[in-house]
DNA sequence: GCAAGGTC
């Protein structure tokens, strides 16, 4: 199709890796051509034609052909397109085509197990069955140097063994997931015939799971009352304070006494001392460094700041932002990006004093195979970038800066005060070179503190010694930023998703947006989880998996082997959970029902917010049943007007169709009848009480 | 409307 023959196809994770690609292989002629709307690279040496083209992350995901979302288990899973991306179905085509003149194949994926899976997949089924014979191009950096050495290196099939164990784990992670997401959502439906999206998988689960144990530490904690001791002194009419060198004292008749005696005394200086410390400039952010400073500064949810960053990588103004790394690329000019961000106003000043020096970052430990740490390019923004965004990318800019600066340096002086054999010690703090800080302002400050000029035996005038109460605190509640970093921790998830589960999580409302708690549906998922499946949840089991996982990997192990071991179990765990359907069904459902209520007590009293009365209430009596939709997760449900004044009655309903009121109400149980008209026109007749005794005839 | 993982 290129009038080319025996060409080399050259399969790359992305548009950009694909041109870097072409750009450094090619000695002779690299030239792009675009074929059905997509950007294909022809790079050529003495010897060669290379044909680069691009993927869009996975074209190849999992599914179950059955479609029927109501069965489970299912384990029959089959690799087939992502349809829903036009372009992805277009590349495919192209790809395809392309295959068929081509003599030689190369995988030049990310050099990680996603990237090689990608490219194993496309090779198979893109292309025909070439990942075995395919070459492999592995390279940490996009450089032209490194580029070139991949490509010179590369041998045949030499990752296979972690396509195979990334391909597996995918598996893995579909029958696990989506057979107890279906598990859950079947149980709820059937007990109160209602759908409800509930899902579970490999890295919501312990998520989940580190939340409601953070929960269940400050709901146990008892704080311990213990006492701090604290004086202020005078020294040539400069008043001071100064801390008892004890930090926690546990029993209040020790703080009494050491008060009581020290109360007026004279007090002497005994010691003093001098340290100076220096504050290393910040490392390049990566995803999450960058995550957890918008966090701290602007109170961005982690999933905000990916977004905004996406948005600048797509303007070409940063570079790619899903990276684990602290180390900016060797490639770069930083002294080119640096003039061009000082053409900007903003940061002419800064660029200037930058300018003067030699520029070496100071980096971090953490690495990443497939992209360095995230920098500006030195693109000047074409558009006016808007407000949020420009928190973002001055953030970024300003950080890029930092580490090039110079160590702060402070010097710190401690003074021991002494009386009555008490001893008392007062800092002071100042700044003799702020350094990096002078690039990263107002991201960052320093607070000096001062002291009169003392010396050994001098002697200074007691205003007073006090003690204060404290109590000990348990941990705090997580926020998104902090719950993405545990997760970083913990080795779950990944640079890329971390943000989006969190996301997903409240979404499900299983956990709260701001200061992270477990909502009681979260408690209740978890619970029924640890109750009836405790060996999928159970850390052996996940241990089990990850090591013939890497068994896989170096084939020394099958992957059939490991699916049908995850088999095995989930059809005796599924098995046990379908025996108890009824229970878990109605346990959630009570949940959901109530706290749809509680979550949204203060809608009630908004009344722009209640769509209709539906009839008057069976359980006070006196108030009406109102349709509501939840503020907070955005649902409608059933909620009585006198819920402030204590009637709790609620009941869920469902989320799509239009209700209509009836006038009627139940036979049996009294509750109002509704109309509901889903989308394929029909029409339900149903009683709003999920409890109720009728409930699997009313439909007519 | 289901997982988790890539990407625009």
């Amino acid at each position: 199709m290129l009038g080319l023959k025996n060409y080399t196809l050259t399969i790359c994770e992305k548009p950009d890796t694909a041109r870097k690609i072409a750009k450094a292989i090619a000695t002779d002629d690299c030239r792009e051509v675009w074929i059905d709307g997509v950007q294909v690279h022809i790079a050529t040496t003495k010897e060669k034609t290379f044909v680069v083209c691009y993927a869009l992350g996975h074209l190849y995901t999992l599914e179950d052909p059955t479609g029927n979302r109501h069965v489970y288990p299912v384990f029959e899973v089959e690799w087939v397109p992502v349809e829903k991306k036009f372009k992805v179905k277009n590349i495919i085509k192209v790809i395809g085509k392309l295959a068929k003149d081509a003599s030689d194949f190369i995988n030049a994926c990310d050099f990680d197990q996603e990237g090689e899976v990608i490219g194993y997949n496309i090779l198979k089924y893109a292309c025909g069955n070439k990942q075995e014979k395919a070459y492999r191009a592995k390279f940490s950096m996009l450089t032209e140097e490194e580029l070139r050495n991949s490509f010179a290196s590369m041998r045949q099939g030499t990752g296979i063994g972690l396509a195979k164990a990334g391909r597996t784990r995918h598996v893995l992670d579909f029958i696990y997931g989506v057979n107890l997401s279906r598990a859950l959502v079947e149980s709820v439906y059937k007990s109160s015939k209602r759908f409800r999206n509930l899902t579970i998988g490999r890295v919501q689960g312990p998520t989940l799971s580190f939340v409601i144990e953070r929960e269940i530490e400050i709901r146990n904690h008892v704080p311990i009352p213990y006492w701090q001791i604290n004086a202020k002194f005078e020294k040539d009419g400069q008043t001071f304070n100064a801390r008892y060198e004890k930090e926690k004292i546990m029993k209040l008749i020790e703080a009494k006494e050491v008060v009581t005696i020290c109360k007026e005394k004279d007090a002497k200086v005994t010691n003093i001392k001098y340290l100076e410390k220096t504050q290393e400039p910040p490392t390049p952010f990566n995803l999450s460094d960058l995550q957890r400073e918008t966090y701290r500064l602007f109170r961005f949810s982690p999933s905000f700041t990916l977004s905004i960053a996406e948005r600048l990588y797509l303007d070409a103004l940063i570079s790619y932002p899903r990276t684990s790394s602290q180390k900016l690329p060797r490639s770069i000019d930083y002294r080119n990006i640096v003039r061009s961000l000082g053409s900007m106003g903003v940061y002419t000043a800064l660029a200037c004093s930058l300018l003067c020096k030699r520029l070496i970052p100071h980096e971090g430990n953490k690495d990443d195979p497939a992209h360095p740490a995230i920098y500006p390019t030195g693109e000047i923004p074409r558009r006016k970038l808007e407000g949020l965004e420009w928190k973002v990318y001055d953030l970024i800019v300003k950080r890029f800066f930092a580490t090039f600066g110079d160590s702060v340096i402070r010097e710190n002086v401690s003074v021991m005060i002494n009386i009555s054999d008490y001893n008392f010690i007062a800092e002071s703090r100042t700044t003799t070179d702020f350094g990096w800080m002078s690039y990263y302002k107002p991201y960052t400050s320093l607070v000096d503190i001062e002291l009169p000029p003392m010396q050994v035996s001098d002697t200074v005038k007691n205003l007073g010694v006090k003690s204060v109460e404290k109590y000990t605190q348990s941990s705090p509640r997580f926020s998104q930023a902090s719950l993405v970093e545990k997760m970083e921790r913990e080795v779950i998830g990944t640079k890329a998703t971390r943000a989006e589960i969190v996301h997903m999580l409240i979404e499900r409302n299983y956990i709260t947006r701001e200061s992270v708690e477990a909502t009681d549906l979260g408690f209740a998922v978890v619970e029924m989880m640890q109750r009836y499946m405790p060996d999928i949840i159970a850390t052996e089991f996940t241990r089990t998996v990850e090591k013939q996982l890497e068994s896989v990997e170096c084939d020394k192990f099958e992957s059939k082997k490991v699916i049908d071991g995850a088999i095995k179990i989930l059809t005796k765990s599924l098995s046990k959970f379908r025996s108890k359907e009824s229970e878990v069904g109605k346990e959630i459902s009570d949940v959901i029902a109530s706290s749809d209520v509680i979550a949204s007590s203060d809608v009630i009293a908004r009344t722009s917010f209640v769509q209709k009365q539906v009839g008057s209430c069976v359980l006070c009596n006196a108030g009406i049943l109102l349709i509501i939709r939840s503020r907070q997760s955005g649902k409608r449900f059933i909620g009585c007007s006198n819920y402030e004044k204590g009637c709790k009655a609620s009941m869920p309903l469902p989320q799509t169709g239009i209700i209509r009121t009836s006038k009627k109400t139940c036979d049996r149980c009294k509750w109002p009848i509704v109309f509901v008209k889903s989308k394929n026109k029909h029409v339900w007749k149903m009683c709003v009480n999920i409890n109720c005794p009728t409930k699997n005839k009313i439909h007519s």
